[in-house]
DNA sequence: AGGGTGATTGACGTGAACGTCAACGTACGA
DNA sequence: TCGTACGTTGACGTTCACGTCAATCACCCT
């Protein structure tokens, strides 16, 4: 497809598609990094052009945010990623409503498996909290210690 | 040297030294993982057997787990660590005294050195912790849906 | 019509951080 | 004395998360 259709994009009924290079250098990724993403099941671009082309939506730009809060921040490695996104997918379809098809007593599970996760992630994020509030602790004692340092060099400097 | 000396170890002089077995299991890595943190130049042992054994002191405990700190709670890789523990050994020779061979001019830029690190250091922990702050939101946030959706079930439950 | 730009699908390569295996040595308890 | 447990040094294997390259294709501009 090339450029110049980047503000072109926005046709009548499609809401603003981007080709993958905009969304990978905005995201400070590169587009390996996305269809390594795609292929993992992590994350499917919402669109394609006739060519093969893949196009990315404003939801799948927040995704690949997600994706990477998780990778960085967490430092979950992608499988255990993957699996977070897809408990989260099914709470989503849960909320859509047309779900017919699903028994109550799935439904009930499923939203169950979803507050089980979130309960689980909170707790790994406040400890990982308590341990760098600790880490920073030490750093600060560390800085201390070494304007002692300093102070005491700088006194036999004066006296030299 | 084999087991059983395990509370023979501290003899006369030598304040308690543990074999790779028993430090690795007590820290939750493999004995490998030690050996190649010697080989990264990360952790050397204090002590050794005279046929080779390696021997860990209480302050090499203590040095590994500032090491699996920095690699499990800030996700540095092993040669970042080895800069930033590098540096620190540098200024604890320095607070040492008996450093008559080095420049004050060369110890003041040691010093330097190293409090720029910690402020660096520094600076990325209270980022990462804004992160992780934004982070827990976005859970706390995620669960009170969850729980909308749960109460919602529940009607449907209680109506049918 | 041709060149530049950015996309595609394989496929193979790579660096970090270990895992694993072979061959060997040694102390301890029964 | 012998088996078991634990240690040693190579050396090669493995997994993850991409990097890189080749061959091809489709727009866009001049």
């Amino acid at each position: 497809m090339g450029a110049g259709m980047t503000a072109r994009a926005r046709q009548a009924d499609d809401a603003a598609l981007h080709a993958i290079g905009e969304i990978a250098s905005r995201a400070g990724v590169t587009t390996r990094t996305l269809r390594y993403y795609q292929e993992m099941g992590l994350l499917h671009p919402s669109g394609v052009t006739r060519r093969g082309n893949r196009l990315y939506s404003d939801a799948d730009v927040e995704r690949l945010r997600r994706i990477l809060e998780l990778r960085d921040v967490m430092g979950f490695d992608l499988e255990r990623i993957r699996l977070i996104l897809q408990t989260e997918d099914r709470l989503a379809e849960l909320r859509a409503e047309a779900q017919r098809g699903i028994s109550a007593a799935r439904r009930r599970e499923m939203a169950r498996e979803a507050m089980d996760l979130n309960a689980r992630m909170q707790y790994e994020v406040e400890e990982k909290l308590g341990l760098l509030h600790g880490f920073l602790a030490e750093l600060r004692a560390d800085a201390s210690r070494y304007r002692d340092i300093a102070a005491h060099l700088d006194i036999e400097a004066v006296e030299s």
